[in-house]
DNA sequence: ATTATTGTTGAACGGTCGTTCAAGAATGGC
DNA sequence: GCCATTCTTGAACGACCGTTCAACAATAAT
C-alpha cells in the first residue's frame, strides 16, 4: 500500500546512467541527476538511498547493456573478432564520445565507495574471462603457448579503444587498433 | 622588487601534481592543494592564477617527467621494448597505483578547461609519434604492411597498462600485456 | 627613511554540494 | 469514511567549493 511511485525506476536508472556516463561520479551533482530524471531530490533519495547507490544502479545498468553487446553469437575466432569490432563500433557510434562508464570510474576511484570500486575491478575480470573463453575456444584442444599473453593483449586493445574513444581519437585510429589486434591474434593463432 | 616568494614554484608544482595525479581535477579541492604545498590559498592563487592553471602546471610537469622516462636510449626494436617495459615498470613501481595523469584527465574531460583538454589530446598524439618513430626505425627502409596498425596496437597496449594499473591489475597481468605486445611486434616484424 | 611593489595572512564572499525534513497528496485495507 | 503507509513537494540544513579582499610584512629603488 501507500502512494504509488509516479515514475519508473527503470527510466530513472537510464537517465542516471546518462549523466554519470558523461560526467563521472564527482562531476555529476544530484541536482543534475534530478534534471535528467525529471524528479525532485527527495524522490531520488527515497528511491535509491544516496548518491552512491544511484551510481551503482547506473553502473549495473551499464554492465548489463555492455555485456549484452559484447557477448559473442558464436565462440572462437569469430568471438574474438566480435568483441573487438563491437567495442569499436559502440565507441564510434556514441556521438558524445563518453567511452566506457567503468573505465571512466577508474579515474574517480578515490571518490568512489569501496563497493563501487569492487564492481569496477570485477568488471575488468569479467571482460578478461570473456576474451579468454573466446581465445581458448579458437582451438580444438589446448591453445598454443602465450595464450594468456594474447588474452591480456586483447583486453588491452579493448580497453584502450574505449579510453581513446573518450579522449577524442578518430574512427580511423580506433579501427586501426582493432586491425592491429586481430592481425596479431591471427598471426599467433595460425 | 617587492617581497620575495617564500617557496619554490617548482616544489609547489610537484606537490600539486601529487594531489591531482591521485584525486583528479574535480576530486582535488584547492584546500587539499594548500595542505600538500604547505601554502595558503591566496599564495597559490597569486602564484598560479586559478585552479585550472594549477592543474595545467601539474600536467606539464607530469608530461616532462613521463616523456623523460619513455624516450628510448636507442631507436628501433629496442626502443619499442623500452617504451613498453618502462611504462610497465613505472606503473608497478607506483605503490599508490595512480596510473597516468593524462589518462585520468580523460575521465574528467567535462570539467576541464578547453586548453587542458587540448593538452591531453596532444599528449596522446605525442605518444603515438614516439612509438611510430620506433617502429619505423626498426627497419632499414620502409616498414612492412600494417605498420600503422602495429603502432596503434602498441599505443593501445601502453595506454591500457597505465589504465589497468590504476584499476588495480596485478603486476603479472601488466607484464603479460607487455609480453603479448612485444611478441606480436616481433612476429609482425620478423 | 620613505615609497612603490609584491607576497603572506586570516577571514570572508556567494554559490553549490549531498542530504533531510515537515507538510500535503495518493493509494490499499478496514 | 478513516487509518496506515508511501510518495511528492519545496524549502531548508550544515559543509564545502573556488575565489577574493583588506591588512600586514618584506623587499629594491630613491
Amino acid at each position: 500500500m501507500g502512494r504509488p511511485r509516479s515514475f519508473e525506476i527503470d527510466d530513472a536508472e537510464a537517465a542516471l546512467l546518462d549523466v554519470f556516463w558523461s560526467k563521472g561520479y564527482e562531476g555529476s551533482a544530484v541536482r543534475d541527476l534530478c534534471a535528467a530524471t525529471g524528479q525532485r531530490q527527495a524522490s531520488l533519495y527515497a528511491a535509491f538511498g544516496d548518491k552512491d547507490q544511484m551510481f551503482q544502479a547506473a553502473l549495473h545498468r551499464y554492465l548489463v547493456w555492455i555485456e549484452g553487446h559484447l557477448t559473442p553469437p558464436e565462440n572462437g575466432r569469430e568471438g574474438v573478432r566480435h568483441v573487438l569490432e563491437t567495442t569499436c563500433r559502440l565507441t564510434i557510434e556514441d556521438r558524445q564520445r563518453r567511452g566506457c562508464a567503468i573505465i571512466n570510474a577508474v579515474a574517480d576511484r578515490e571518490n568512489l565507495s569501496p563497493r563501487a570500486n569492487v564492481t569496477v575491478q570485477q568488471s575488468f575480470e569479467r571482460l578478461r574471462d570473456l576474451l579468454r573463453r573466446q581465445v581458448h575456444a579458437s582451438f580444438p584442444s589446448a591453445p598454443p603457448a602465450g595464450a594468456e599473453d594474447m588474452v591480456n593483449l586483447l583486453v588491452g586493445a579493448t580497453v584502450s579503444i574505449r579510453l581513446l574513444g573518450r579522449a577524442g581519437a578518430s574512427p580511423t585510429e580506433l579501427r586501426s587498433i582493432v586491425a592491429g589486434a586481430l592481425s596479431a591474434f591471427e598471426r599467433w593463432a595460425a
